[in-house]
DNA sequence: CTGAAAGCGCTTACAG
DNA sequence: CTGAAAGCGCTTACAG
């Protein structure tokens, strides 16, 4: 390569590397040396020399589901923007898989772990993750004790909001419906609901847990209209689960909205463009994805945020 | 390292690949030295050297479509079990990222590429990437003019088999609903669908393009009935559009498979556990990740790999 | 502004 | 069975 262009490997790695000690007149031999031979830079053998890395690893405990894959491609695409590499990776909300891989990735020199974590993710194996030359970033999910840094919505206040609607409605009798008890987010939105329930004596409310999909909304709305029948309006652990409840309720000839008042929470595309479309707590990927970054560049600082939320009323 | 457990840096680099030269003695000397140091392999510089590297890169052209989502997880857990590392990446359907991508990709000396290439994916830029130490693979949609392998499913078969199910039924009004027709799978099962339909002159039959989403399946379906309320029954370009275009009946009235025959393609989780079953042809994502696979190992040929699909008859 | 030398952490022949 | 030496493709001081 140096060779061609009729100059030093030192001037060769200064032209690739932007430098501006460089003449034009070499910078434009170089070039043009390059373009004529297919040379492609090896960057395994730069981050060795300079013991850096510009990758950043995303893992993901599911990116089957809908949410997931949005928060995903959104963090991937900022983190791009920023001139990181990214690799993603999914773990099937499989600590041992987990562990597995981000192993696998350490050997790569990673820049900063960005991760979902699956159920059952140890906080000492967050921890001892974490080193001097890597970040560690869990989004959504929260583990306890764990000193890493955590972005995640306000779920509390998201349901909370959602609830104190239903209530503005004029309902007494509401469930929250779906999602599975293990996760934080769960509990986190669980309490929102609970608190808005209890800013009054005369309310009633019932609990039916499922898994997280549009499948478990269906089969939750339909104990829940089963064991209790006078249920004004619903709150969904999320989008999915609101889905399927809408399906079940359809079925049962109750309009959503009208007979029963549904609310959401992820807002995922689809929600706006439904049947009736649904009233959903909106979470924004890009607002998560950019204080991830944020944290990466050391621009915002370590530690827990949670990204604002809104409660978008449409027709549910 | 190799002077924390007194031995040499080859014997080290033995241990580590797993000779069997090595004496058992030694052997456990290095191996307790790496635990107690938090040593960490460097794949990099080992890469280097050895000018080899087991990293394999999938590339989608949507990770937020489910079918996708799912095709890459499959292809991903495959891969991984083969020992390879894998590293997922989105291209939002947008060429000009995925040439960015690939190119930074590839400075990481990557092993093989997966690729579901995005729309207006140029064949010259597939040919060029393939080189004697990186395989090219493309999945699902087909670049014309590229002779890179290539594994998909039947599609022609598949929507072949579909229409002809409904023709069974007693069906002569007959409609292909949705997709987009720039894309090599909707041109396949659009043929196999036009195929069943020229088996017999007394049939009639009409073709609505959408996006292929459950928005666009809900739109196509809404066309569809304003300008041909005849019509006796769909084939989908996939489950996506047939879920859009099942909500839309439903709220016409009408039910799937009773007042109109639906089948759709893909065969999502979702399709069997919809409130009326989805009839579909069911692509085996699992299969397509093991030609990759065998494909990747040199077990399977280069080439055109088309792999089977089944019709799924379910209430629809 | 440019070049020669050293070294990142490994593996690979080659001796012993 | 184990060690000393060379080299993968870069970057980083340091001379000139």
């Amino acid at each position: 390569m140096a060779r061609i262009a009729g100059v030093s490997k030192s001037t060769v790695s200064l032209v690739l590397r932007h430098s501006e000690k460089v003449s034009k007149n070499t910078k434009e031999k170089v070039l043009s040396a390059i373009k004529q031979t297919g040379y492609v830079y090896n960057r395994e053998a730069a981050a060795m020399r300079s013991k850096s890395s510009d990758l950043v690893a995303i893992v993901i405990n599911d990116l089957t589901h809908p949410f997931f894959a949005k928060l995903a491609v959104s963090i991937e695409a900022h983190i791009r923007k920023l001139g990181f590499m990214t690799t993603l990776v999914s773990t099937n909300e499989n600590a041992l898989i987990q562990t597995q891989v981000v192993a696998k990735l350490q050997e790569y020199r990673v820049k900063a772990f960005v991760i979902c974590p699956t159920v059952n993710t140890q906080a000492s194996w967050l921890n001892q993750l974490r080193t001097p030359s890597t970040q560690v970033i869990t989004v959504i999910r929260q583990v306890n004790n764990c000193d890493v840094s955590c972005v995640l919505p306000n779920n509390e206040l998201g349901t909370f909001q959602a609830t104190k609607a239903l209530i503005a409605r004029g309902h007494k009798h509401i469930a929250f419906i779906g999602g599975d008890a293990t996760v934080s987010d769960y509990q986190q939105r669980l309490n929102g609901f609970n608190s808005a329930i209890n800013t009054q004596s005369d309310l009633h409310s019932w609990v039916f847990n499922s898994v997280a999909s549009r499948y478990g909304g269906r089969m939750a709305m339909s104990e829940c209209l089963a064991q209790v029948p006078q249920v004004e309006s619903i709150v969904c652990f999320n989008d999915m689960v609101a889905y399927g409840s809408v399906e079940h309720l359809l079925e049962q000839g109750l309009k959503p909205g009208e007979n029963i008042g549904v609310i959401g929470f992820d807002d995922l595309d689809e929600s706006k463009n439904m049947g009736v479309p649904l009233s959903t707590v909106q979470i924004n990927t890009d607002e998560i994805a950019k204080t991830v970054c944020n944290i990466i560049q050391g621009i915002t600082c370590e530690g827990l945020h949670q990204i604002p939320v809104a409660l978008i009323e449409r027709d549910s």
